[in-house]
DNA sequence: TTATACGTTTAAAACTTTTTAAACGACAGG
DNA sequence: CCTGTCGTTTAAAAAGTTTTAAACGTATAA
């Protein structure tokens, strides 16, 4: 292969590994990714282990996570006992997957704890509903207002498909 | 303080400590917020520390990124040398400084070093123009022209206000 | 001047996450 | 049956991060 393809290809996957850690994810999730991406050809997990530089059980860990992500996308051939893998290429299906997946549930999780306190609060008797209760009440429900709000917009890009999103953009979106 | 409101207190100071560990911050950054979003008084750093039991150095850590981030607010009173912080209550100030401060740099780090491979792949002579070249050249461009669909959305996003917001969810994006 | 109350810095400790090497079980081909 | 090749699991090592305690500098007040 030609030299200068390998290098940009190494970039590529430094680049996509840096910002794989700031993501959330770890860096050789990134860097999986970017190696996949950049191969015509679908690679096993030996494969990858080889040309990543890491160890096959750190690979085995990373494309469990990512296969359930929909980062990638795990087959088989035929006389062939290995697991072939390749990258997803419809980057809005993968969004769709980390946000649904893994986002989704942590804000959730969040916005169930300010769910619960609001309620506490309304079950205190009279007498426990002090300027202090008021306040807390203002300020939990200013944050559930928040939390719906967001819910509702990731609802709705998560509704938009290729198509959309693109002809969206095309409107110009800046300027609603 | 009413003994259910002080437990209230904590849990959410807890599920934003938790929180904020997953949105890519450290605990604490969560913790502290939490304290002084419930906290009709601001507090100085000894007392944050005190509450959260935690060191005075670890608070003064955060709250340096916090303040640049947008998450708090420091003021100082007269005749009294402490710095106060108050917790900033305008969620989308809040994200806006967050995606802007933090967010908006790391992608188009990354998205840089995409430019700089496709102007790399450009500037092979024609005996280099092989299949993988090309191959490399369409998933580059894809890759990049998802990047620049995203920064439009951020844009957009980053440019409505509060009021904006709310009309927009009203409108139902959800049937964009 | 000395003592005290601040916030910051620092180097080390504690903790968490990531990574590895090696053991393992399954399975295919001889 | 062996034997070698897979992917997974594991326990330990390595690396990275967070947190602390203590030292420090500055300012204020006695």
């Amino acid at each position: 292969m030609e030299d200068e393809l390998l290098k940009i290809k190494e970039d590529i996957i430094q680049g996509l590994g840096r910002f794989s850690a700031f993501a959330g994810f770890n860096k050789i999730t990134g860097q999986i990714y970017g190696l996949l991406y950049l191969n015509r050809e679908p690679l096993a997990l030996g494969q990858i282990a080889e040309q990543l530089d890491v160890s096959k059980g750190n690979v085995s860990l990373n494309v469990r996570i990512m296969e359930r992500w929909g980062l990638i996308r795990r087959f088989n051939k035929r006389g062939d006992r290995r697991d072939y893998y390749e990258a997803e290429t419809d980057f809005w299906k993968v969004i769709r997957g980390i946000l649904t997946e893994r986002d989704k549930k942590e804000v959730e999780y969040t916005m169930d704890s300010v769910t619960d306190s609001l309620a506490a609060i309304g079950k205190l008797d009279a007498a426990a509903q002090t300027d202090e209760a008021v306040f807390y009440k203002e300020r939990l429900e200013h944050m559930q207002e928040f939390g719906d709000t967001i819910a509702e917009m990731s609802r709705a890009f998560l509704a938009l498909d290729n198509f959309r999103v693109s002809s969206l953009s095309r409107l110009g979106l800046g300027r609603v």
